[in-house]
Parts: C-alpha cells; sequence; structure tokens
RNA sequence: GCGGAAGUAGCUCAGUUGGUUAGAGCGUCGCCCUGUCACGGCGAAGGUCGCGGGUUCGAGCCCCGUCUUUCGCGCCA
C-alpha cells in the first residue's frame, strides 16, 4: 500500500478487528515497553488512544524497538492483526488487536522523564507545574481538559441559541471599582500612566445594554491580584459573563437556571442532578445552613432554640442571653449521630478550631431522656422540648452553639458540614444547587468604621431611592444573587443600578462623594444621563463549573497552565526581569524592597 | 502579612530513643527472557538528608534562623 500521509493513515485509538491484515502507519508517544527478549511489546498513545504494537526479530523493526523508551514519539508503520486467543485486552477499546511492526522512525526521542507519565501518583505542585507539558499527557489531567473545553464549547453553543451576542470586552483598560487589587500595565506613550487589567468585563456589559445591545455574553477572562484558595486561581481566570436588558430578576433565573441544568445533566456522568432550584434568601440561608454557598446535598438544617436556654440551669448559654438580646442558641441536629464517641469527636474537632467546645446531647436506645453534659443541666422537660422541635429520635445527637449569630454562624455551618459528612448524610453523587436572593446592600466595615457596600456597589437596591433615603442602611436589601452548587458560589449577579441619582445616593451612603463618582466610573456615570435600560445580568466561574463536574478538588486540576499559589508561572519563568530598554520606554525605576 | 503541614536518589516514600556503611519501589544503564498489557529475573550506577548556624563524643532525627511547595486566615464588587 502507498502510505498517503507522512506520519499517519490512523489514529492510535481508531484500529479494530475489521482492520485487520491492512497496512497502516501511525504516531505517537511511546506509553510503556514490555521486552521480552524474543518478542516486545509497546503501547503507542495519542490524544485518541492507545494501540499494541509488537515486534519480533523476524521483524525489520525489531532492532529499532529494542532501543524505545517511555515518551519517545516515533511513527511506525505495520501490518494490523488480529491478537491470538486469549491475549486479547477487553479493556482497551483497540484490545483485539495489535500492529506488528515493520518499521519505525524516531521523530523525537525523551530525556530522562522527571515525572512519569504512566500511571498517575501525586507529585509535587512545582514539578508538575515547571513540566505542565508532560503532566498534561498524563490521562486524568488530559481527560480533565478535554471536559473544560467542551462545556465552554456547550455553553457559547447554548447562550447563543437562545439570542445572546457574544462580545470581546477590552483588555487593556481602566481601574475598576472592585474591591479586588488590580493588575496594572504601565503605558510607553502616556509616561507614568497605567492600564488596568478588568476584574470582569462589569462596566463593558452595562454599557453595551446601555447601546441597546439588549443580550450580551462572553467567556471572559478576568484577572485579580489576589492570594489564591484551592478553588480560587491566582492572577486569572474565566466567567460566562452574561448581561440582559429589561429583565427582572426572575427574567434572568428563568434564562440562566435551564441552561446550567442542561450543562450538569449533559456532563453528570454517573451523578444526579437535583431538579429542584430551590431560592433561599441570604438571610435564612445563614441560619439554616451557616453559610451563604450552602451545601444542599446535606440535609441537616439548624434552628434556633434560644427559648429552651434562657433561664435554664446551663449557666453557661443562659448567662449569655442574659447579658445580650442579640445572643442566640443553634441547634445542629445530628440524626444517626447518638454516640459518646462522636459527639466527643465533634467536641475536639471544635477545640482544634479555636472554639471553646461543642455542647451536645443524644438519645440512647432504652434510657429514660438524654445523654450529655447539656441534657443534664437544662434538665429533662427543656430537652424535651428541644428534641421535638428538631423532630429528633432515639439514636440520633444534637450540638449546640451559642452567641451572636453573625460571629459563630461561620463556625455552624462548618459543624453542620462536618456532620453530615463524618455521618454520611451528603450525597457524594449528586448536584444540588440553588438560588440564594436579598443579599445586604450595605454592611458595617470595623475596619474602617463606616457603612460600605457587601457585594456589588452597581446593584439595585430593593425599594430603590426611596428605600436609601428612608431606611436604615444595614436592612436595605440588593436585587443581588448568587447560583450555588455542592457548597460552591457558581455565579453572582444583580439586576444593575441603572438611575444615575440612586447609584450617587449609593455611593454617598458608603462615603463615596459624587465628584469621586464621576471620576472613578466616569463612563458609565455619563452613559445612564443618556437613556439606560434597566438591567441586569451575572457571571459563572468556569474554572469551578469545571471542576464541580469532573469532581476535582483542586483548579490546578482543570486549567492548562496555572499559576502556582505565589502567582509565578513556573513553565514559563513568569514574571521575569524587565530589560532595561523596557523600562526606559516606559519611565520606570525600580525602588525594590531591600534584599 | 499571619498560622498549619511538607522538603531524604531523576520521581514517590521509609528511616525506631540521637549511635557504626542512609534503605525500598518506580525510572535510568547492563545482561537474560517469544505473548505481555503495572511483564518477569539478575546486576549496577545514582545522596551536600532544602540551605545556614547551634547543642552533642556523635545529628536525616533535637534547637534557632532561612528558603521552597502546599492548605487555610487576612484579602477576594
Amino acid at each position: 500500500m502507498l502510505m498517503t500521509h507522512a506520519y499517519r493513515t490512523h489514529t492510535c485509538g481508531q484500529l479494530r478487528n475489521t482492520d485487520a491484515e491492512t497496512t497502516i502507519r501511525i504516531s505517537g508517544w511511546v506509553h510503556r515497553v514490555r521486552d521480552h527478549g524474543g518478542v516486545l511489546f509497546f503501547d503507542l498513545r495519542d490524544h485518541y488512544g492507545i494501540t499494541q504494537v509488537v515486534a519480533d526479530p523476524a521483524s525489520s523493526a525489531f532492532k529499532a524497538a529494542e532501543g524505545l523508551r517511555s515518551e519517545w514519539v516515533v511513527r511506525i508503520d505495520g501490518k494490523v492483526r488480529i491478537r491470538p486467543a486469549g491475549t486479547e485486552n477487553k479493556d482497551m477499546p483497540t484490545g483485539l488487536i495489535e500492529v506488528y511492526a515493520t518499521d519505525i522512525e524516531v521523530l523525537g526521542p525523551a530525556a530522562e522523564l522527571p515525572l512519569p507519565i504512566f500511571g498517575e501518583p501525586d507529585y509535587p505542585e512545582d514539578i508538575r507545574l515547571k513540566y505542565r507539558f508532560l503532566d498534561l499527557r498524563r490521562e486524568t489531567l488530559h481527560k480533565n481538559i478535554m471536559t473544560r473545553t467542551k462545556v465552554v464549547s456547550h455553553l457559547r453553543n447554548k447562550m447563543n441559541d437562545i439570542g445572546f451576542n457574544e462580545f470581546s470586552t477590552p483588555i487593556l483598560t481602566a481601574s475598576s471599582p472592585e474591591g479586588a487589587r488590580d493588575f496594572l500595565v504601565p503605558s510607553r506613550i502616556h509616561a507614568g500612566k497605567f492600564f488596568a487589567l478588568p476584574q470582569a468585563p462589569q462596566q463593558y456589559k452595562q454599557l453595551l445594554m446601555v447601546a441597546g445591545f439588549d443580550k450580551y455574553f462572553q467567556i471572559a477572562p478576568c484577572f485579580r491580584d489576589e492570594d489564591p484558595r484551592a478553588d480560587r486561581l491566582p492572577g486569572e481566570f474565566y466567567q460566562l459573563d452574561l448581561e440582559m436588558s429589561f429583565v427582572t430578576q426572575d427574567d434572568l433565573f428563568a434564562t440562566m437556571q435551564p441552561v446550567i441544568m442542561e450543562l450538569f445533566d449533559t456532563f453528570k456522568g454517573n451523578k444526579t442532578v437535583r431538579p429542584e432550584v430551590p431560592r433561599i434568601p441570604h438571610s435564612e440561608a445563614i441560619r439554616r445552613f451557616g453559610s451563604d454557598k450552602p451545601d444542599l446535598r446535606n440535609p441537616i438544617e439548624m434552628q434556633a432554640v434560644t427559648e429552651h436556654f434562657a433561664g435554664s440551669g446551663f449557666k453557661v448559654f443562659a448567662g449569655m442571653i442574659a447579658a445580650d438580646p442579640k445572643v442566640e442558641v443553634w441547634a445542629i441536629p445530628a440524626p444517626k449521630g447518638g454516640s459518646r464517641a462522636f459527639c466527643d469527636r465533634m467536641n475536639s474537632w471544635a477545640q482544634g478550631q479555636g472554639q471553646p467546645g461543642l455542647g451536645y446531647v443524644f438519645w440512647r436506645d432504652g434510657e429514660e431522656g438524654a445523654a450529655g453534659p447539656i441534657a443534664k443541666n437544662i434538665g429533662p422537660e427543656r430537652t424535651e422540648s428541644v428534641r421535638k422541635q428538631l423532630g429528633l429520635n432515639v439514636g440520633d445527637a444534637c450540638f449546640f452553639v451559642a452567641g451572636r449569630p453573625e460571629k459563630f454562624y461561620r463556625f455552624a455551618g462548618d459543624a453542620r458540614t462536618l456532620v453530615g459528612k463524618e455521618l454520611n448524610l451528603t450525597n457524594e453523587n449528586e448536584f444540588a444547587f440553588a438560588w440564594i436572593i436579598d443579599f445586604p446592600f450595605y454592611e458595617w466595615s470595623d475596619e474602617d468604621k463606616k457603612v460600605d457596600f457587601a457585594h456589588n456597589p452597581f446593584s439595585m437596591p430593593q425599594g430603590g431611592m426611596k428605600a436609601l433615603q428612608e431606611q436604615d442602611p444595614l436592612t436595605i436589601k440588593a436585587f443581588q444573587y448568587d447560583m450555588v452548587c455542592n457548597g460552591f458560589e457558581i455565579a453572582s449577579g444583580s439586576i444593575r443600578n441603572h438611575s444615575p441619582e440612586t447609584m450617587v445616593k449609593a455611593f454617598e451612603i458608603a462615603g463615596v462623594t459624587k465628584a469621586e463618582v464621576e471620576e472613578r466610573f466616569g463612563g458609565m456615570y455619563r452613559a445612564f444621563q443618556f437613556g439606560a435600560p434597566p438591567h441586569g445580568g451575572m457571571a459563572f466561574g468556569v474554572d469551578r463549573l469545571v471542576m464541580l463536574i469532573v469532581g476535582a478538588s483542586n483548579l490546578r486540576e482543570i486549567t492548562l497552565f496555572p499559576m502556582n499559589q505565589q502567582a509565578q508561572d513556573l513553565l514559563m519563568g513568569a514574571p521575569s526581569d524587565p530589560s532595561p530598554k523596557q523600562l526606559r520606554e516606559l519611565h520606570i525605576r525600580l525602588n525594590l524592597p531591600e534584599a
């Protein structure tokens, strides 16, 4: 047969027993060599799959095959043949055949590997990041990246299908009002001035609405110079950013909920997607779940049980309640957690968290009343009232935290998460969503001793100008919402404040003058003077969506070339020193800290 | 900026109470092996125990400092 291509007639995932006896050419990486002396096997791998190649002393390729090592790139000419009976590999799509090599050309030999491609043990991040191109060859990461690509493509197609228009907004822009630290880019032409990379295309997309484009979306890169977390990449990340005109909050939910549900339905694998997506007010989420991004797979819901402790024999709580009317006692029910061992384990965990402890009661079989120190202190009647309120039974336990809710709700939420996990109440094979709505517009800043925006300053306060003028700012809610899934915030958005007067008033309450608003958000402030439509939108964290879908616990598992925690790219060596010429052109002199 | 964990062969790790020559697996190199698919067997090379200082007769191990990686806090509209 005349070879029609320099490198391949088939991919490494393509050949089947119907190809038997054909002469083929394949190229790829040597995955694994098994040299038996007289007969030699190796697996050839490319993006599409793995094919076993075999050579024996009768083959003209035998000598070359003996020299092959892992990860060399080679071109193989050979003949497809059915594997001898009993040597088939049913775990491989190509496992019924093998390629008998007649010619081998080494296209790219490989030095000794700093990390193996075959098998996937954990490796230190610095090695993985420095040799990212090798890490990306490994099966799991390679698959994750492909899933990411398919997710992005799915979202883009879907958004186009439902009438959204994709626009690219500028990357070199002005420093924006979001809370994060900006990445700055010096301007050569304007000495001493800097561009900022966008933290989000927030102002641009709102300007697009003012410009009449109605439905905007973008898979947008966003840049924030903040320290990372496992679920927060350093430097840059991607959002599915969207904005709509003439819509209410309900319209946005009705538009995007099906998109997200269909996405997860498409990529869920053998997990299930809970069809109900409840809308939970922010304050209720805090009280029921101890979090503004509750994991609804965990069935535990907390309740206030303050009145059962007020004036009770449990002096610690009773004293706190008497001393401060804002103090509450919350109960964290633990169904089937009714054992001393479990309760003590939770108690030591709490102490490890810097808490004095975690009070509990539990109900045992064949025992009158309840066990645990708190039960004895508050007495059987109050204990029974607690049990009834929470609907608990023999075999169950309940934990208690007391104080001002804003101080302890996080800890209570963590305890709820741990109880759910320890007692296997949380179904790990499910995706459970919720909309968290009615976020507070303002919050009290202890640091600055003033009222500050709780989240997005461009949100519309519920009640509008009237609320800003008449209400206690700390009680004002915003038309602002998050979508959460399994304890992660996957989207955040709001109905925007499109009235310049209301905007000025909103900033005034946060201590920002009209002049400052005009200076810092001049483009948008000006735009709102000339016919701004009511509009709103949201942004989904693409990285987090993919992380949830593939079940990764770290964003580096779904990102092509991530930076390390110090925001360095170890592969490319970024950031790097500028040349003296570059600095001269930019009129920049370095003022480095003392070594 | 702060706190926790880790750092021993190219890679993953073990290394007891401080004790004589620091080990294993994978990989690499050499030899043997005709049906493996984590092939197998024999052998070899490979180490500034992150770095610096200290305690000690003696330190991979204890102490102090420092660097690197990571997880968390701060921060993240």
